[in-house]
DNA sequence: AAGAACTTTCAAAATGTTCTGAAACCTTGT
DNA sequence: ACAAGGTTTCAGAACATTTTGAAAGTTCTT
């Protein structure tokens, strides 16, 4: 018996179905919407250019909905135009190197979320003065607990931006050859 | 002019507001409540033990909500109960050591969001058999590409899960380590 | 320049999440 | 065992996000 004749080929739409189901839920525990999870997911796992109506018709969406859903992804750099000759339409294709995907949605995370948040800690740390508090009474004792708590918080809010630069600024290839290296430092600790 | 003379009482007041409602906004964008994300920040920034009627004073929110957000910090990890003599209250308190708030937080992002995950891809790949396609027709081919996506994406998921497996392992000292050698190594660039 | 093909926008509706407040439930001291 | 003090639960209200579908906008072709 053959290995690819024990699988209908119910089995490959399928398991698209539930591989977009996964990536949407995923998704939606993230900040990214369900729908947009799974117009990705969608694009991901075909592999191959599709229409907005083809999105439209395969995920039973609205077109606003499939429209701003592939919107969203181009801005966030995880999916990409395509022009087919001889057609009008637009079609989109998801990148299919899952690394350069990693790359562009920290990317993306640490412009939206991180930037904004240690704009708004470098504010705060300022409205309790740029120096430690010369006095001793308990006032001033609080003074500078409380602005060792927000560069501390500042500290390591600065620390994850960096972390995330160099990820992101190193080429798709160099994180592959991370992670190989982390998985058989991990297997080789199991077996000890 | 001393430098805690320029500072009246109320800055240090407006200063926790600030913090509390800027790491509110940071929670929210993350899959945590914003209450919970403030009675959070509002525990750390204090630096001291709360109870339930104070958090609910200080944010003016209702005792259930109260009740449910520390419990739910409690089962986060980064908050502490505390115990007062002479006082029947319960007491909450934040950790105060921001690499292992990361680490508390990062445990219990990979049990609740990478393990599902990587469990439902484990299956969709069984889907479509556990060998690549034997045939060379059009349908095999299909398969064999399918199967190589979802494989690349275990191996995504797989590595973020045994990065943070890493991450969470280490002393939080560890961390602050590589995080000061990181802030030099990067310092050092922009130099060049 | 008109029409056809396609895309984007937007206000209203559907859906999903969080919050409240009161009642039920523990737990401890007398 | 009771009462006092404290915590948790939960159904409904308030709030926020997402989706729809139709109208407006854009761009290409003839």
């Amino acid at each position: 018996m053959s290995s690819s004749s024990r699988h209908s080929g119910a089995d490959l739409s399928a398991a698209q179905d539930r591989f977009i189901a996964a990536w949407g839920q995923m998704g939606s525990t993230w900040g990214i919407s369900r729908t947009m999870a799974e117009v990705h997911a969608l694009l991901y796992i075909l592999g191959q250019p599709l229409c907005t109506d083809d999105v439209m018709a395969r995920l039973k969406i609205s077109r606003g909905n499939a429209s701003m859903s592939l919107r969203a992804l181009l801005d966030w750099g995880v999916v990409a135009r395509v022009h087919k000759r001889g057609d009008r339409k637009e079609y989109f294709a998801a990148e299919q190197d899952v690394w350069a995907l990693t790359q562009a949605i920290l990317r993306e995370r640490v412009k939206r979320e991180i930037r904004p948040v240690l704009g708004a800690l470098y504010e705060i740390r300022e409205l309790t003065g740029g120096r430690a508090p010369s006095g001793e009474s308990e006032r001033a004792q609080r003074l500078g607990e409380h602005n060792r708590r927000v560069d501390d918080m500042i500290e390591l809010v600065r620390t994850l931006e960096q972390l995330s630069a160099k990820l992101t600024e190193l080429p798709p290839d160099a994180l592959r050859g991370t992670a190989s290296a982390l998985q058989a430092d991990n297997d080789l600790g199991e077996e000890r």
